[in-house]
DNA sequence: GATTGGTAGTTTCCTAATCAACTGATGGGG
DNA sequence: CCCCATCAGTTGATTAGGAAACTACCAATC
């Protein structure tokens, strides 16, 4: 009876696909982070900027569905865009338990420069691939999400 | 002079790979958790459990390298262990600087268990893979990792 | 052999998220 | 018509981790 048991018994952290997903993974984001730093947003930020980036407004609570996250972090999360000035929230006239979250101009402005970055992010980790790697890991990811029937986007 | 910018200046959120990355990441590492839960585990402390099985005995600092984490979460991460009598601290004997970090009985007959619910969450995801994309997954995972030069595994 | 520099671990403060309890508004059923 | 189910949003408690200051210890140099 050995104090330390073989490793065979129990296979390794490097022998689950999912701890390579979450080390690159978090990896990637790190690194996306440490950019958009550098313009004082976070990722869930730029997440959200992006949303709003094509409407007019959203409801914080279909952001929220949307995203994959709590109402009550969507509201701290429109708390640090207005007081950024990046976003502000409006009054729904119909409804008055809704609120409309829309970009300011400069939220609006923004985007694009973020955009970039998620694209230099983007390239600096996944640019060296094959087009067909690329296209076979994007594939592969998807098709995860179909048939796991996700629909969130978690942000953790 | 649109009010709504056309969405073909800015990319789509779904046009980064770093975006399908994060989001199967973060539903993979979820699922993880919440079967860790059901054991009273995290993700992060089962990494660690995972490590010190190897191992009769590890330096905190060690650890701290190997899983990309700063040296107070570590130190935080043990409190929380040896709460749970799955770890214990020790003393180097020839540098009172140091500690030895070792799994206790309890968290060694811990560890196996852990690792069958690992198991089966990579099966969940990954397990209606073919064998040759499960491969290609790995190995584009890998180069990256390797490319990067990386070689902490951050736990965020 | 005292000082000084570097190292290991802890602690404090900060951030960002969850959960759950709460507030306020709406609208349908008795 | 009013009550109450329910839904939107906020708030407070808790959690996990990072950054940086702090303590204790060793070792190398003068």
């Amino acid at each position: 009876m050995d104090q330390i048991a073989r490793s065979d018994d129990v296979p390794l952290l490097e022998a689950h696909l999912g701890y390579w997903l979450r080390y690159v993974s978090n990896q990637t984001s790190h690194a996306f982070a440490a950019k958009l730093a550098a313009r004082g947003v976070t990722v869930a930020e730029w997440v959200v900027l992006r949303e709003l980036y094509d409407c007019a407004s959203l409801v914080p609570s279909a952001l929220a569905d949307r995203l994959g996250m709590t109402r009550g972090a969507i509201s701290k999360l429109a708390d640090r865009l207005e007081a950024k000035a990046l976003a502000a929230r409006g009054a729904d006239r119909d409804d008055r338990r809704f609120q409309t979250l829309a970009l300011t101009p400069a939220g609006r402005a923004l985007v694009p420069e973020l955009a970039r970055l998620a694209d230099a992010n983007d390239t600096e980790f996944f640019g060296h691939l094959a087009p067909e790697d690329r296209a076979g890991l994007e594939a592969v990811l998807r098709d995860i999400v179909r048939r796991k029937g996700l629909k969130a986007i978690p942000i953790d």
